[in-house]
DNA sequence: GTTTTTAAAAGTACTTTTTACTTTTATATT
DNA sequence: AATATAAAAGTAAAAAGTACTTTTAAAAAC
């Protein structure tokens, strides 16, 4: 099947592995899912969820593959954040790694499963140290996930079906590590009209209560102009 | 070296390329430059710039190395783009190709390299047909260059030197495929403070005459506001 | 040498969006 | 019935965006 010309190259080959880093939201908190690495080298420290690209696959099939294995969730939203390849980024052989970002919601049968791996869930500001270059790997997502969130109402896959303004806000906050104003916060999300207002009332952050919400099936409308504006300046 | 777990997956091991989408400006045109493939499958048909990664460089300097062997420019601007790994996109073989683009000044020497090649500059919005999944390529490229130009005032490396607020009009009008204001784009673009006027014109273009520019040192002031707003709406 | 022509450059008025607030509201708790 | 709380609505000023018009500089035509 090969022709000659790829032959030759044989020796070039590389191995090729997926990282995920895995955000979940959980107590008004972004949290990011870290695992005690089980081979060597590095073994026992924490890392981001690996695992190789099978010959047969793509890299996305192969971050579905071990997400699903860890979690046994499926449809998860992932999305692909670069490619790093240098050749002495781990020690154990020279691996391209395809990197990816996972929204989960936590609030699932996921835990149990997750347990048995000994993964954790951290704050993405108290994170362990990490193998390799998997704190760079963090900061790249983390990066895209923010340039995501100010294109595109993200938070369908990270809250609960119904959820309050003010916790969407929150999520935003956790994102961007600033504190939005409520008033425009609010404002700017339902002029974009993606929310569908529920009869239901949370209760249980206020006396008025706040009413609960949920997305209006994707569809039209999903990219926004930026929430947060001024990338630098 | 290899540790013994990395051995079992040997089988495992991929052929890694990288593909390069260059894009270039000429006579008021956004180009993109493409390439006879020399090797089967599909000898002879347009495709993008590619070469293999070897085992000891990572992506992009293999990305680096193929486009200075090419038009023996150093110091191209490149932009990963996104890794695409289906193990049936190349015909040849498992393949898994990193993909760039690199954003050229045509005015330089390089043309006459690059005719060794049998390659040639086609406009954006006439391709011809490419191989394998190259069309999804060339969209993703452009989609990311689309991005970035809307974050960064991109044109360093694309204009010459010394350039006219129409010129950097007339590139973004390309990337875009639609037309800016003239008043409003020379407003926005002043107001960033990225650009130096000279005491030159250019009197080409009209009997009054365009003041020159050049940028000012790249260093602080470089992402600014979406240039185009409004996403998608 | 005056007029014409051209695109550059500046200006203008209006609309929309953002920002930083204040006020009102609904309801559990005191 | 009064109080306290965060939700929700409202408001006014500033900034940015948009769709234009006017003025300007200089080459070319008359």
């Amino acid at each position: 099947m090969e022709t000659s010309i790829y032959e030759q190259y044989q020796g070039n080959k590389r191995f090729v592995s997926v990282d995920c880093v895995i955000f979940g939201y959980e107590d008004e908190q972004l949290k990011l899912l870290l695992f005690q690495r089980a081979i060597e080298p590095s073994k026992g420290e924490w890392s981001l969820l690996g695992g190789w690209v099978n010959a047969n696959e793509t890299s996305e099939d192969a971050a579905r593959r071990v997400l699903n294995k860890l979690t046994g969730l499926e449809d998860v939203y992932l999305e692909q954040v670069h490619t790093f390849s240098n050749p002495n980024r781990d020690p154990g052989g020279s691996v391209i790694t395809v990197e990816y970002y996972a929204l989960i919601n936590i609030d699932e049968k996921a835990n149990n499963l997750i347990k048995d791996y000994g993964a954790r869930w951290f704050t993405i500001d108290a994170l362990p140290p990490l193998i390799f270059d998997h704190d760079v790997l963090v900061a790249k997502a983390l990066e895209k996930l923010r340039l995501r969130s100010s294109y595109e109402i993200i938070g369908r896959k990270l809250l609960p079906e119904k959820f309050t303004i003010t916790c969407l806000r929150n999520l935003y906050n956790q994102i961007f590590q600033r504190q939005f104003d409520p008033g425009n916060f609010r404002k700017k999300i339902l002029s974009l009209k993606i929310l569908e207002k529920l009869d239901e009332k949370d209760m249980s952050e206020s006396r008025k209560g706040a009413y609960l919400f949920k997305f209006k099936p994707k569809k039209q409308t999903e990219f926004i102009d930026p929430i947060v504006k001024r990338s630098l300046s």
